[in-house]
DNA sequence: TTGTAAGCGTTATCAC
DNA sequence: GTGATAACGCTTACAA
């Protein structure tokens, strides 16, 4: 395996010491201009890289981050939000030259160990959780282990006081609320997600707050994102003696399902009944009508995330964030309450 | 940094040598029964798991496979083909002990210069390379360095003897060229993607030499997945002195712009017109009418290339493969030519 | 069966 | 300014 070129062997063409070498090859001070610029050029010439599992075990640091993916294999192919977290975090990555490691995991117990393993193993600089639950036991493995750094893709109220960047859900309910409520809307509903999960959560008690504070009538249904969930919530919803007049669903797959569900029970949207999608997509812009969504600059996110675990890779400390802002995207799907065309006429 | 667990810790403990712990650890000859024990014993007690940068040191394998994505952050949110992959990859390394380490790149010529580091560096043990090109320098790049094993997801043709896992263009455009001529259509066309991706030309030579085969007539256009140009490339087939009818799409976002272009120039799907899109996909299950397609097991292939790539990683050889078979998924989008009364009382 | 020691490629600490 | 040399943690001849 001698194939590849060392320092050894620069430090011997260019008829120099290995820590000449080094030290030239790290812009550090103790070598002459002169040995620089020889060993620099020797080095290129004989295109010497560093070799990483060396660099990582002289100086226990190896530039990458490490995340771990637990599928729900009929999920995956629906939602982007993984992989646009992806493309945010490499992209970022790419610019300090850290690289992403990532590994899957069918339960909650075999993440645990692949975390632990990264722990003992130092085979990352830090991590990063995604899809964090109500008392996460990952959460208490890395404060038991407070030399690997990590951060919380959650609210900073769930994270145990460890790095968090919020993925906002407070902000965005009040938009959505205060949306609903603009329109006339006085009797809401929502289709959540999985009550274990931290977002869910946070949702759940945002939408409760903002929707009392307006004075409007909110009902909640916990489903678990299949469209099959969301077209039995719905028509649960629908079929209320008093059904509300808006719907906000966690998923735009849920939402398109409930789209399908109005319509075959003779509903209309959005004259009968408002849908607001809490994710955006392209089938959101693609069905009849488009569907209101809230738009998540998840790749954003990912790039943000991405600087702050670069901080805490590097010793930095870094405050929650939570200031990638989300907006609204108005589509055919929701519109004033009541009489449409009342509605039209104010909306022209 | 001392407070990981070495192997010197555990043998100092156990009141063996070093070497007497690698041996017990690694399940390797050289120890008795009674000192591996001890040893074993010891080391779990006291936590300790190898070291990832010294173990690569040592024997030059880091149990990790490189993949680099090229972003088009516009696609990203709309294709699951790449989640899908490295949700296979990831299952199937999972169970080896094999991580998978992902960068992205901005353009082709960064790829090259992340792999070329990867090479040089030993950052992996195996690198996968997709979306290749008709004359893919990355290609040449490891004919190069034949001690980095690759794997290539692309048709064996294109691979230029590098291991291939193929995407089996061939087999699924006879699958779909036979299922049209079978509901009669002997005109059609096809809007496919970017003329320089090597599953393209896969595919432009497979669809001509099918259509001609079956004595269809067959005209293809290039577009570049966006909806924008699938809705452009329809109108343009469906303004012709004898329009297709039907019309294969190389991805299901084109395929359901074209759903909402036929609609917007009267032109009825299934009756006048079939839709078949190479890609499946939950829009394609949701529009109405739902959308013939193409179902690829992703996933599976991802399996199997992690399959593939551990092969290689570990210097054993491997056969070119496209055994991964796919099959089509028929919804409302397609039917029979012709008078669509006879299609029905045919179908019925 | 066991322990000693060399080597993997870097970085960093020393003498010189 | 420069060059030996130890250290990082593991594997593996080789010697005892």
């Amino acid at each position: 395996m001698k194939s590849r070129v060392t320092i050894s062997d620069v430090a011997k063409a260019a008829g120099v010491s290995n820590s000449a070498v080094s030290y030239a090859l790290n812009g550090k001070a103790g070598v002459s201009e002169q040995t620089r610029d020889k060993v620099l050029s020797v080095a290129s010439r004989m295109g010497w890289r560093p070799n990483r599992a060396a660099k990582a075990l002289s100086d226990a640091s190896t530039r990458t981050v490490g995340l771990v993916l637990t599928y729900d294999t009929a999920v995956l192919s629906i939602e982007s939000y993984t992989m646009e977290l992806i493309a945010g975090l490499t992209a970022e990555f790419e610019k300090a030259g850290y690289s992403l490691l990532v590994r899957s995991s069918s339960s909650r117990r075999h993440e645990l160990a692949v975390l632990r393993e990264w722990v003992a193993a130092g085979a990352v600089d830090a991590v990063l959780l995604m899809n964090v639950e109500l008392g996460d036991p990952r959460i208490e493995l890395f404060r038991e282990h407070p030399r690997m750094p990590v951060l919380l893709l959650c609210d900073e109220s769930l994270s145990g006081g460890l790095p968090a960047l919020s993925d906002n859900g407070r902000a965005a309910t009040h938009l959505v609320v205060d949306y609903c409520h603009g329109l006339g809307h006085r009797r809401i509903a929502r289709v959540a997600g999985s009550e274990q999960m931290g977002h869910t959560f946070i949702r759940d008690n945002a939408f409760r707050e903002e929707s009392a504070a307006f004075g409007m009538d909110y009902l909640c249904l916990h489903a678990d994102y299949s469209p099959e969930s969301g077209d039995r919530c719905t028509r649960r919803l629908l079929s209320l003696p008093q059904p509300p007049s808006a719907i906000v669903y966690d998923s735009d797959v849920m939402a398109l399902a409930a789209l399908k569900a109005a319509a075959s029970m003779g509903v209309r949207v959005p004259d009968d009944l408002s849908i607001i999608s809490w994710d955006d997509s392209f089938m959101c812009r693609m069905s009849s009508p488009g569907v209101t969504a809230l738009n998540r600059d998840v790749v954003a996110r990912g790039r943000k995330a991405a600087g702050m675990l670069i901080d805490l890779a590097e010793g930095r400390t870094v405050q929650p964030h939570a200031e990638v802002a989300d907006d609204l995207i108005v589509r055919g799907s929701s519109a004033p309450v009541g009489d449409e065309c009342v509605g039209v006429e104010v909306a022209v």
